[in-house]
Order: structure tokens, then C-alpha cells, then sequence
DNA sequence: GCGAAGAATTCTGAATTCAGAATACTATCA
DNA sequence: TGATAGTATTCTGAATTCAGAATTCTTCGC
């Protein structure tokens, strides 16, 4: 029998809405958050809001403009590239260690997501992109035998996604990052912890460099999808 | 004039209260974390309690106990063990990019660090060698021009703090760790990045062993300072 | 017409209240 | 005496309410 019914919190669906529209480019860059406008929209009230929105700020995604509350914290090139070389080491040590104790789940389990990646790439489906390199990286991370991995690289993810999606949505897509995840793959399995250390954080340092290039070209560019959504309904008067 | 006067939230005045007592080792390991006992002690309502536990879950200081809300994560031989394999990395880079980026600054304030961390050791005032510890690191992650490693470490400091307190109670106060320390900042000063690098990471590994090690023998020992704080007013009746 | 002072609106942080779920206790029956 | 069913307590998640602070709009004076 499971152990137990994990059921979300409320927080936690609105941490995931609220990061899905971040992601997707909702809330223009200049746009205040305001917490009853999200709290209505979803139908919950302030309190679930407010506690994801402190969550979200932990993670970097939001940032305080003093006085103003909260925003979307600006995508700029050089936070991606800070956040590029802390995944660089974190990846290649949850490389390194997957070599060391799990070549054998990587040998059984690691094909499939090579092959999942590849067709994601086939289905030039942004979201199914996105969602097959973070399986693939996490697969990893679990691996490693390592929790603290995935747990410090999660928040980042949040934010990557976005950065991955602005730089996916112009049509880059690098079919060759599969050839570099399944390099990696193959160390991993071959138990060669110091080349899978050294494939992963090479890989890292080349997504780096693409999307924080591309990233300083998007910026300007940035368009606000969602108009700020302002109360629809007048008061009656 | 000064832009803004910060001005701390209660939620990171009641975040900031809880840490300390995690550290010091209130809370027994095994008990459970009730946000009204907290939110009495500290004078506040439940509210901004709710959001720092929410904060400490999710920076790993406490952990769901399924069926029965909050206790402070484990101070597992294991856990210490997967910290320190991710402060290594993180430490590595963060020496690299200093080697790299901030020599010159290294070479003007590092001795100073040092002088500090030798003279600390002398006192044999457990509170000044960890804090001197925590000094000089956090000197090299300012160095190091990537504001993230100080973010990501920032966390597992609060959690090593309380490790490293266990380990030098017993008398155990290594004083080659400064030699290391002087080692890792020659490095940075040359500019030799790769130098830096397996310095820091063998200092870590190094301290790993032995924290890690302490900590398995005193796991048992540990003494929940302060009792659960039953209620201590009774009503009326 | 432009600028400054004041009032009104709006938003956030925090407290209080409410409802549901889980645990612990108690009593009864085998 | 042990186990199980029922009840009561307690704690958490979520909603609602309250108070203070900041911004913006309006009006008055120059």
C-alpha cells in the first residue's frame, strides 16, 4: 500500500502557477505582482499567495523593487552566467558520483531518457524540450545517491526554465546537447567518474555560453504576453 | 543619503530566532515543531511563524515528518557527509574564480583573515573559531565575483555551524585547518585558479572527514537543551 | 502653467478566526 | 487483559479582517 497521499498544498499549486507564468513571459518585466490579483485569478485567497510569492523570492525568481513590492527578477546575462558556473560544479560532482555508485541504474535506465530527449527534440515542443533535459539532468542527480544535489540545483531549475524558454521560443535547438548528454551518460556507466565529471561541466559551460549570449540579445526584447490584467469589473457607482 | 532603511520583516526576525535555536541545538532531534508554542515564546501571531518555517523547510533546515508537521532535519553522519561533498565543489569554484578574478584584493585583505583564524584558534573560544571559519570562507565567495555560491552556501552554513559546535565541544580543534587555509589563499594570490581549486577541494574532503566521523559517534549523545516548552500556564478551571 | 502640500486610494504585513484532519485517549467488549 | 471502536483534543492550512505605510491623485498657491 502507499505510504502515504502526498497531496499538494495550495501553496505549492500557486508556487507552480506562478512560475509557470514567469516562465511563459506573463508579467511583463516592469509589472508590479500584486497579490490580490493573483490571489483572485486563481481563486484562493492572499495567504496561499503571499507564502509562494515569499518562496519564489527565496529562489531568486522575484526581486524587491523597494517601495514597489515585488517583480519578476530582471533575466540578466550575468546572473545566468553565475547561475551557469554554480550548476557547472554541481553537475559534474553529481556526475562524478553517479559514475561511482550508480553506473549500473545508469546503464538500465539512462538509454530511456536519451531516447526521450531526442524525440522531444523530433516534437519541437518547447515544454516536452525543457522537461526532457531537466529529466535527464535529475536522473542524474539521483544517481549521485547525493539528495542535497537536486535539492540546491531545484530552485535554479525554476529560473533556467525561463531563460530556456526565451532562448528555445527563437528556434535554437541545439540537437547536439543529447550528443553530450549521452557522453556523459556512457562515462557514467563505464564508472569513469573523472571523465563524467569533466563531460558534464563542459557541457554546462557550452549551455552557458549560449544562453547567456542569447540572453543579452532577448532583453530588450522581453514582451509582456499577459497585459497586467487589471480589475476587470468596476464597483457599481 | 541612504536609499532605503531595510528594515527587517518579522517573518526574518522569527526566521532568524528559529536558526539560532536549531543551532544551538534547541528542539530535541526528535521532536516536533509546534508554530504556536514558537509563535508564544516569540510574542508574535502564528502568521509570520508559518512563513519562516515555510523558509527553513525549504532551505533544508527542517524536514516534513509526515502525520506530524515539522522536526529539524537529522544531523546525520550521512547528511554531513553530502554537505560537504557540495561545499567542496561550490568552495572549489568559488577559489577558482577568485584565483581568477580577485587576486588583487586577496593579496591586500586575505593575511588578515588568516591573522584572525590563528589568533581564534588560540583563544579557544568555540563562537570566534567558527566564526572565523566562516569569515574566510565567505571572504572567498565574495571574491569569487559570483554572488550565487554565498547564496546557495548561506543554508548549509547555518546547518554546519551547528555540526562544527558538536565537533570542536570535544576538544577536537585542528589547527592545520589555517595552514590549508594559507594554502588556498597563496594560490588565489598567484592567480593560479586550478591550484585554488584542488586546495579547497581537498580542505573540504578533509574536513569532511573528520566532521563527519565526530558527528557519527555523537549522534546519540545529543541532549535537547531546552525541554519541549510544554505550556507552562495551565487554564484557569 | 508649474510645483508643492494634503487627502484618498491601494497594497502589504500581521493578527485573528475558521474548518478539516490527524493523533491520542478512553471505554467497552471479547 | 488486550484489542478495537468511538470520542475528544490539538495542530495545521487557509480565509478573513485589521492596521500601517507608500503611492498617486487632486487642489491650492505662486
Amino acid at each position: 500500500m502507499r505510504t502515504l497521499a502526498p497531496q499538494q498544498t495550495l501553496v505549492d499549486q500557486v508556487y507552480e502557477a506562478i512560475l509557470s507564468e514567469i516562465t511563459e513571459g506573463g508579467f511583463g518585466t516592469d509589472a508590479r505582482i500584486i497579490q490580490e490579483e493573483i490571489a483572485q485569478s486563481l481563486g484562493v485567497s492572499r495567504q496561499p499567495v503571499q507564502q509562494a510569492l515569499l518562496l519564489l523570492r527565496s529562489h531568486g525568481l522575484l526581486v524587491d523593487a523597494p517601495g514597489r513590492g515585488l517583480m519578476v527578477a530582471p533575466l540578466a546575462a550575468e546572473h545566468v552566467r553565475n547561475l551557469y558556473e554554480v550548476r557547472g560544479v554541481l553537475d559534474g560532482l553529481a556526475s562524478a558520483k553517479a559514475a561511482e555508485r550508480g553506473a549500473d541504474a545508469a546503464r538500465r535506465d539512462g538509454p530511456g531518457y536519451i531516447t526521450r530527449g531526442r524525440a522531444a527534440v523530433k516534437s519541437r515542443s518547447l515544454t516536452r524540450m525543457i522537461a526532457a533535459d531537466m529529466d535527464f539532468h535529475f536522473f542524474l542527480y539521483g544517481l549521485s545517491g547525493n539528495p542535497l544535489v537536486a535539492e540546491v540545483s531545484g530552485p535554479h531549475w525554476s529560473y533556467l526554465r525561463r531563460a530556456m524558454g526565451e532562448v528555445l521560443l527563437r528556434g535554437e535547438t541545439p540537437g547536439d546537447i543529447w550528443d553530450q548528454h549521452e557522453a556523459i551518460l556512457e562515462a557514467v556507466i563505464r564508472g569513469d567518474s573523472a571523465a563524467a565529471e569533466s563531460l558534464a561541466r563542459a557541457h554546462i559551460a557550452d549551455a552557458s555560453a549560449v544562453l547567456s549570449e542569447r540572453v543579452a540579445d532577448a532583453a530588450p526584447t522581453e514582451t509582456p504576453l499577459l497585459p497586467p490584467a487589471r480589475r476587470s469589473a468596476r464597483r457599481t457607482a
